[in-house]
DNA sequence: ATCCGCACCTGTATGC
DNA sequence: TGCATACAGGTGCGGA
């Protein structure tokens, strides 16, 4: 489901109800999720207190004061719910457990943070925390998008002599972190580059261009609490609003938006997913 | 080394 | 209403 600007917003959400708390209860429902849960998990977390919480591309990572790391992935359906009053703001119970809850935690101050996730394509782990960079799902993944080491100069040569299409190339996690289908549509919409065209083929002004508007893109859908399709929501229930703002993604057959273009967007299948894009003004 | 297709799983929308 | 099919925000893995 969620990419890195649901990710970075769902870590919003969670950070002010449990940095500095202490997990005083977990409860671990099953024993895995894409992977087995680390062995003792739930005693693992139970009594720790959250130091930090960070986020790596599209892994939530809570330091705990036990030296571990706990690693959250929401794969395609994970969603991470707060109830409980931990702010203050209004009183309201927690509610009813719902199927496909797989690990809850129950913090000192109140809060409630549910793990939900239907498909189980998510994950958790836990890693030391002084050596977490260096985990087997951490290790190979590129340059934060919104971070200094993902430049002009860095995409370039990352796309050289490449010989997939650039769709592919930016769904790489090893080029770049955190993009998915719907942003990387979005990306090369703004760029006016087709998805199919092979990403050590497109002239390097070009991919130079793609940089400063991925990094836009990203910041407009964190600015507006990431994307809600089907059930995505911000931790404290409200929805994202960034689906409003698609110019390409989910918009087989409606007009292009593209300033002069009389073009209709299209959807092809590339590597078994869906690219949309508009064939008229995207080369 | 690169690249592609498959696999993992459930829920929902669509069409007959 | 029932049933089959397609599709969905991710990504690790095996084989070409």
């Amino acid at each position: 489901m969620p990419e890195l600007p649901e990710v970075e917003t769902v870590r919003r959400g969670l950070a002010p109800v449990m940095e500095g708390q202490v997990i005083a209860l977990a409860r671990v429902n099953r024993p895995d999720l894409r992977w087995p849960f680390p062995a003792d998990m739930a005693a693992r977390l139970t009594g720790r207190r959250v130091l930090r919480l960070r986020r790596r591309s599209k892994y939530i990572l809570a330091d705990l004061d036990s030296g571990e790391t706990l690693l959250i992935h929401l794969g395609m359906s994970g969603r991470m719910l707060v109830s409980g009053d931990p702010l203050g703001r209004f009183v309201h119970d927690h509610p009813a457990a719902e199927k496909h809850d797989h690990v809850v935690l129950d913090m000192d101050n109140g809060a409630r943070i549910t793990f939900n996730d239907p498909r189980r394509f998510g994950a958790m782990d836990l890693l030391e925390t002084a050596t977490a960079d260096q985990h087997k799902l951490l290790a190979l993944i590129g340059p934060e998008p919104l971070g200094n080491d993902f430049s002009e100069p860095y995409l370039v040569a990352a796309f050289k002599g490449r010989n997939t299409p650039v769709k592919s190339a930016l769904l790489d996690q090893r080029i770049v972190a955190g993009l998915g289908n719907i942003y990387v549509c979005e990306a090369l919409f703004r760029a006016r580059i087709s998805p199919r065209r092979k990403a050590g083929q497109i002239a390097a002004a070009r991919v130079a261009g793609l940089v400063p508007v991925i990094r836009q893109v990203l910041a407009e859908a964190i600015e507006a609490g990431g994307s809600s399709l089907r059930d995505f929501r911000q931790a404290d229930g409200e929805l994202g609003y960034f689906q409003h703002s698609f110019d390409a993604y989910g918009r087989e057959g409606e007009p292009c938006r593209a300033e002069g273009c009389t073009g209709t967007i299209a959807r092809i299948v590339q590597s078994g997913r869906s690219s949309f894009y508009c064939p008229l003004c995207q080369r």
